[in-house]
DNA sequence: GCCAATTAAATTGTGTGCAATATAATTTTA
DNA sequence: TAAAATTATATTGCACACAATTTAATTGGC
């Protein structure tokens, strides 16, 4: 592994005595308000979700489910950048709670159907309200909204 | 809790049949990139701080030590908005690679001061690159990393 | 000074994320 | 078609995140 040092320095405050590099502060970084940022927005769904005994990525699931109707480990995982290694325990917990419901594929053992359960199914409704109730909290114009979710996908495409 | 549905439409995509609610759709959502970019990110630091054997938390903690010399535990909490949950387990492993010290704060014994061993203060030369390299990654002009980072700093003053 | 309230960490328990490995089914290829 | 390669999940182990609780130290009010 092998990379450049030099070039690009943006807006930079030389605050503490012991940071002679201002690209090594959080400040300068991108990286830290969007790890930052993300987990807010997943708090900031949570009193949300409690009242679906939900967590964010369990919702994410729903959401795909509620969409499609039935998606295998593989196809959810695809859409929602997540392994089976996270995916297979959440979706049991889901079974469990008789939201979804969970198959092998007769066509192709090898794949599992993810499909929706009626009381997966009616946590649909109760859900309805759930993504305008958080762009509120954003507090963010139209166009600021769509002109982040326009770069965040753009920058998802160059990562991914 | 009560809160209002109507309003505000994006532009959406009416695809799968049973998707009467184009605000449920993961592709009209800001969250899911920020979910998904957030992951992705940390993803892409990864084959740079596996190098110095770190994880991208511990990095970020590390970030501040070097920028600070010597911070709290809620002092690197306040900064990172992590909490004593997760920095404590964290810190730990650090102290027990003898990267950091962990010791009472002698004046309020409350208080726990985390400060730099110099194996941990060491690593901060073989850091100097990372940011650099993760920018590259990135492929964004500086305009479009500005106007990124600009947007997340908004959210996250919003937010927090 | 004493006690209640506050504050700072640590602990506990649950749920992700994800690398690495294992297992079983399917497809490819010789 | 039998062996090899590929594919789809599951499992294991580790490290976050974070809510809730506990413990210990400090502060504020009287």
């Amino acid at each position: 592994m092998q990379y450049i040092c030099n070039v690009f320095q943006p807006a930079m405050s030389q605050s503490a005595a012991s940071a002679p590099n201002p690209l090594l502060q959080l400040e300068n970084q991108l990286c830290f308000p969007l790890y930052a940022v993300s987990r807010l927005v997943t708090k900031a769904y949570q009193p949300l979700l409690e009242e679906l005994e939900l967590t964010y990525p369990q919702y994410l699931v729903l959401l795909l489910l509620w969409e499609h109707g039935e998606l295998s480990v593989k196809g959810l995982g695809e859409r929602l950048l997540l392994d089976s290694g996270t995916l297979t325990p959440l979706l049991k917990r889901l079974e469990q709670r008789g939201l979804v419901s969970r198959r092998r594929d007769a066509r192709d053992e090898r794949s599992v159907r993810i499909g929706l359960q009626p009381a997966g199914e009616a946590l649909r409704h109760k859900a309805t309200c759930i993504p305008e109730a958080l762009m509120a909290k954003f507090q963010l114009s139209p166009a600021e909204f769509e002109a982040l979710r326009g770069q965040l996908n753009h920058l998802l495409t160059q990562l991914s």
